[in-house]
RNA sequence: GGCCCGUUAGACAAGUGGUCAAGUCAUAAGAUUUUCAAUCUUACAUGCGCAGGUUCAAAUCCUGUACGGGUCACCA
């Protein structure tokens, strides 16, 4: 079995052109045996034969005694080729349309099918090979033991079983995959790789999706197991994970952009923070020039940010994707925090100007940053408690008239000044991270 | 249209004749937290496309039917 990963690649060459001389071989081999043939039918011919066949209400198809080139002598065929008439050429089929063959299919088990009696092309007229053709002789020559593949592949399997048999040659083995799926105008259709950019690991990466996420949900979908396997190990390592072809479903999933990004948090909040700082390099540099400036002014500090309550067994699930981060981790940058503020503080109308001015002064004044995280909160706390703001909320809650508010207030003052957000990460991380004179001067600015 | 494949909640999905039809995401409510991201608790299919049948018993077996998808190329 020839495959990624599992060994060098000893069947190759693997670039189309490179093996364009085995399909000739190949080729000259079946027309000696009178398996093939040059068909210099013109698309208006074939056009001609369907339209016949589609009023006569038969089978459309290049077959039988409609498969006119099947008849011409060598002779004629010369003479064609000599004329520079532009051919293809063509499997020449004995299979009869009215016998059922039963394949073998490794996730679905037997299928009663007919068997192919068209004679199908599998040298386009630009020389290269039709897929059929391709599918066949590569994977006889790579020694592939079991080919995967959409669904879609099915109905053309007699086709390919049938051109096995004829070169003498063992079939691999098939499973054929539910097709992915996506909702146009509120109907299913499959995921097309030439219609669907989405269909593209890539596209995720543009986004800004890790591809390892993407290849998680799509671990997911592929295996029902895969989930429960995740939460009994704590793991996405996909090379861990046993992947059972028996444990995949039958019908086409919707592609759920809402699980992507579950998986993809629950990822990215795994990774250390250098691997996360490097893998939203990555993207940045391709994809978000904004970020990537951020990175690069100074790598340590943007790891610094990336690591707030990352090392922990419950991390932080701010991202599920790499162009979350600059909204978020914005204002700890000078220049991104003056644009923030310049539509002004977000304070809460609530609480009083001059109580705000005095409780921050006093913050810059009193604050220690020698503390642990439960002391440095408590002395917020003590500090809100000093200018009238309850400690915790159940005083708060029995007793609203004897209090201004409650340490969240105090926080929140604190929080606004220094990120011109209402939202942030944890403070006591973003004043670790932050050095003491950008927060001095952030609070002074702000209560100005 | 012919032929193939499929049909369990908004999405994914377990389940192969026998207690209340797993689990995950989403959603809702509550708890908790200095905000947020989370976390925790609870709720969410008298029902397994529909109709018949077999059986003491069916999502699971049989028949029919509807719907969805795929394929019928010198595209993969």
């Amino acid at each position: 079995m020839e495959g990624y990963g599992i060994d060098n690649g000893i069947y190759g060459p693997y670039e189309q052109s490179e093996r364009a001389e085995i399909y000739k071989i190949v080729i000259k081999e079946l027309i000696k045996k009178g398996l093939a043939y040059p068909c210099f039918c013109s698309s208006e011919d074939l056009d001609e034969i369907r339209e016949v066949q589609e009023a006569t209400k038969q089978i459309p198809g290049y077959y039988g005694s409609y498969a006119k080139c099947r008849y011409l002598t060598v002779d004629e065929a010369i003479e064609n080729i000599k004329n520079n008439k532009p051919y293809v050429i063509r499997f020449r089929s004995s299979g009869n349309h009215n016998n059922k063959i039963r394949v073998h299919d490794e996730i679905r088990g037997n299928i009663d099918i007919a068997e192919n009696d068209i004679d199908v092309v599998i040298l386009k007229s630009d020389g290269l090979p039709t897929y059929h053709f391709a599918h066949v002789v590569d994977d006889h020559f790579m020694k592939t033991t079991i080919v995967t593949r959409g669904e879609e592949w099915i109905s053309s399997l007699p086709i390919h079983l049938e051109m096995f048999k004829a070169l003498g040659w063992d079939a691999p083995k098939y499973a054929h995959l539910p097709l992915i799926q996506k909702l146009e105008n509120g109907n299913r259709r499959k995921l097309s790789k030439r219609k669907d950019p989405e269909a593209a690991v890539t596209f995720f990466f543009e986004q800004g999706y890790p591809v390892q996420g993407v290849l998680i949900y799509l671990m997911s979908i592929a295996n029902s197991n895969f989930e429960g396997w995740t939460i009994e190990n704590k793991s996405f390592d996909l090379d861990k994970f046993k992947f059972d072809i028996h444990k995949m479903s039958l019908d086409g999933a919707l592609f759920d952009l809402d699980k992507l990004s579950y998986f993809s948090k629950e990822y990215l909040s795994k990774l250390k923070a250098e691997e996360m700082t490097s893998l939203a390099l990555e993207y940045a540099s391709q994809y978000d020039k904004k970020l990537e400036a951020l990175i690069n002014k100074d790598k340590v500090f943007f790891t610094k940010i990336m690591n707030i309550e990352r090392d922990k067994e419950n991390p932080r699930k701010d991202y599920a994707k790499f162009s979350d981060i600059y909204p978020i981790v914005r204002f700890f940058y000078d220049e991104e925090y003056n644009k923030i503020i310049s539509n002004g503080y977000p304070f809460d109308p609530n609480i009083k100007k001059d109580v705000i001015k005095k409780v921050l002064t006093d913050f810059i004044s009193s604050n220690d940053y020698s503390l642990n995280e439960q002391d440095w909160f408590n002395s917020l706390k003590a500090l809100g408690e000093k200018y009238g703001f309850a400690s915790d909320r159940k005083a708060y809650k029995a007793n609203k008239d004897k209090y201004l508010g409650t340490v969240a207030d105090v926080a929140s003052m604190l929080r606004v000044a220094l990120t011109g957000n209402k939202n942030s990460p944890n403070l006591y991380y973003i004043l670790h991270i932050l050095d003491k004179d950008t927060i001095n001067k952030r609070i002074n600015n702000a209560i100005k």
